[in-house]
DNA sequence: AAAACTCTCAACCGCGCACAG
DNA sequence: ACTGTGCGCGGTTGAGAGTTT
């Protein structure tokens, strides 16, 4: 038995989106909000996939997207928070305020990777182009090619970028990878932390969320809770959206209660 | 001027995860 | 425990714009 299809192909207009398509989204939208991708198109008069509803809402027409180029800033912490998450896009856009993981993705395989290569670094291992033994040595350990981008990770490339607007975070080593494998090698063999290694580069991080906030990028860490705590949270939720405080990196990355984070619990009581 | 080529990025596809029943 | 459903993610594609020859 296979899955069924997300939506009737025969009777959805698919490819580029129409002025009218977008203008129904978006009107539909905002009377109605977010959610429900799958009934939407019908709700909404539109020949569309529920998917292709909400990517582009998400990607093109959210109201906080932020356009236009990327700032010398925005590519430095895509650099670096690559080299801690790999191909996590939609991690590393959470980070990027107004800027959607699609776009991200499609930056970094346009302009950061050539941007990396000319500097000599390899985009996947963050790692000097010459060092091919210790990159195929590490694509060896799994199967995964790119998590290990962020293995052993602070490496020579992020000493000599410029730390001063971001910090980096390091990523617990029990977090349970799931394909990102960004922490598996985070401590590298030695058993050193990357503050041990690195000493100048300081791993703690608190970063403002998205604006506007986003209840669903977090969904996933509600899961883990109990139903009743759920309910709460979303509350809870409900009530602090528009004065939400500044929330720690751990938190938005699902490393709740790790060892790496140290949040208060009035502050996760906040999502 | 136009054909050929390159680049960009919006959109699609398929898979995995989490939840509800 | 199992199955179906919906959502979100990452990889890939292809149309159209831009550039070169």
């Amino acid at each position: 038995m296979g899955r069924s299809p997300c939506c009737e192909k025969e009777h959805t207009n698919k490819g580029a989106w129409t002025k009218e398509e977008d203008d129904r989204l978006i009107n539909y939208i905002k009377l109605h909000g977010e959610g429900c991708w799958r009934s939407l198109p019908k709700a909404a008069g539109l020949l569309r996939c529920g998917k292709s509803c909400r990517l582009r809402w998400i990607n093109y027409l959210r109201p906080d997207l932020k356009r236009g180029n990327f700032s010398e800033e925005e590519d430095e912490l895509i650099i670096n928070l690559h080299s801690l998450l790999g191909n996590k896009w939609s991690l590393i856009a959470a980070r990027l305020p107004g800027r959607t993981d699609n776009e991200i993705k499609n930056y970094w395989n346009t302009h950061i990777k050539r941007k990396l290569y000319s500097r000599g670094i390899d985009p996947q291992t963050h790692r000097p182009l010459g060092s091919v033994s210790s990159t195929n040595k590490a694509s060896n350990n799994n199967n995964s090619n790119c998590s290990n981008s962020s293995s052993s990770n602070v490496n020579r490339f992020q000493l000599e970028t410029k730390q001063s607007a971001v910090s980096l975070m390091q990523v617990p080593a029990n977090i349970d990878n799931g394909g990102a494998d960004s922490a598996e090698d985070s401590n590298g063999s030695s058993g050193l932390s990357s503050e041990e290694v690195f000493p100048q580069i300081s791993l703690e991080l608190s970063i403002g969320l998205p604006f506007p906030f986003q209840q669903s990028r977090f969904s996933s860490v509600d899961l883990n809770q109990s139903q009743q705590q759920q309910q709460q949270q979303r509350a809870t939720y409900q009530l602090f959206k528009p004065t939400a405080p500044d929330v720690c990196l751990c938190y938005g990355l699902g490393f709740r209660k790790s060892q790496a984070c140290s949040c208060s619990d009035s502050v996760i009581t906040t999502l």
